[in-house]
DNA sequence: CGTGCCATATGATGATTATCATATAATATC
DNA sequence: GATATTATATGATAATCATCATATGGCACG
């Protein structure tokens, strides 16, 4: 069988990116090989350079999606809530064991942090697009927005989420990992908990 | 030439430790091949089991190698200034362009944090007390060392460290990347710039 | 109902990988 | 100065990788 009905390429193309942009943030960039994706998105690895000039183009398309995703799932956890307490859910979603237990849906920076910069241009352009848009994703709910100084606020606020949530992934100690997420939590939403 | 004179064993354990140290943290655990460790310490691929039962053996050893270089060096910065001016000293040498520049001899959190999680067990092991270590070491210089909630406050500040210097070494543009290190480090000295 | 197109599969290639068996040469011992 | 020891080199193996050429079969159009 060369190819199953009713399915256009597009189609296709859409189901691979949206596989990887799981699987970079599950095995990182180096642990993604094409074989495996194409696998996972229910096909055989040949047919891939039908869809990718190239393994990084791929990665590049990848890192959008799951950056794409991230800001999306934050703006609808801000959306759900009055907005003095938006910031709040933001945090306590990113701060989450949850979050933690689960990097292929979460967010790509923390996820990938430390690979982006030996990726591809392309792939670090598209990652650098995304991490501004987190940045107003906070600067956007935090209260002191509009004021001097808010936006550098709002990138110390990021660089804590993302520094939190990487070493809580990275320790081996359940309770460090939960003392690192609690006090992130109880610094940066100080009326809380 | 089966080997070059006066070398023991012990001293060429030592350079391939070293040389991979430096390795994993320009090129991450997945960039790292054997081959390229011993031909960078001298040396050919095939001599390799001789000095370490796998790869991940040897990778555990250059990842505790490489926290125990940064704690070294962290606590020598802190030890050259007045204790009141300690974590300001050890906070501009950790956000600084210099240390972006050169993860290879930087950080091992922030050359390697989000790889962590992918790690063997024995190399998660060696990142979590190292990850310990600079903690206490933040601990120690911050001026409420000994109140209550100290330990906490230096988890955040740990965090924030390592976010902020992920992120700026991820950017693609430099004015973002010297804007996060400048907003963390006016942000974690208050009494400065 | 038949014909051609196009998305996907099959299969191959050459490079790179971790690992190991064996050969060799330099040091240490006598 | 001869011999044994041992650290390192040579070379091989099997697996995995990105990439590409070609085959095949389902769908649309005639």
């Amino acid at each position: 069988m060369a190819r199953t009905p009713a399915r256009s390429k597009e189609a296709t193309h859409e189901r691979i990116v949206e596989t990887a942009a799981r699987a970079i943030r599950r095995s990182g960039y180096d642990g993604t090989s094409v074989a495996d994706i194409m696998k996972e998105a229910g096909l055989t690895h040949g047919g891939f350079y039908a869809h990718f000039a190239s393994r990084e183009a791929m990665l590049a398309e990848a890192a959008d999606r799951a950056g794409a995703e991230s800001a999306a799932a934050s703006a609808r956890i801000a959306a759900t809530v009055p907005p003095e307490r938006a910031l709040q859910s933001l945090l306590q979603a990113y701060l989450s064991k949850e979050h933690v237990k689960n990097p292929e849906i979460g967010c790509v920076v923390a996820a990938l942090g430390s690979e982006m910069p030996r990726q591809a241009p392309e792939v670090r352009q598209a990652a650098t697009r995304r991490i501004k848009e987190m940045i107003d994703v906070v600067a956007r709910q935090s209260p002191d927005w509009g004021q001097p100084g808010a936006h550098e606020h709002a990138l110390v606020t990021a660089a804590t989420m993302v520094g939190a949530l990487i070493m809580a992934r990275a320790v081996d100690d359940p309770k460090l990992s939960d003392a690192l997420l609690k006090a992130a939590l109880k610094h940066l939403v100080p009326a809380c908990d």
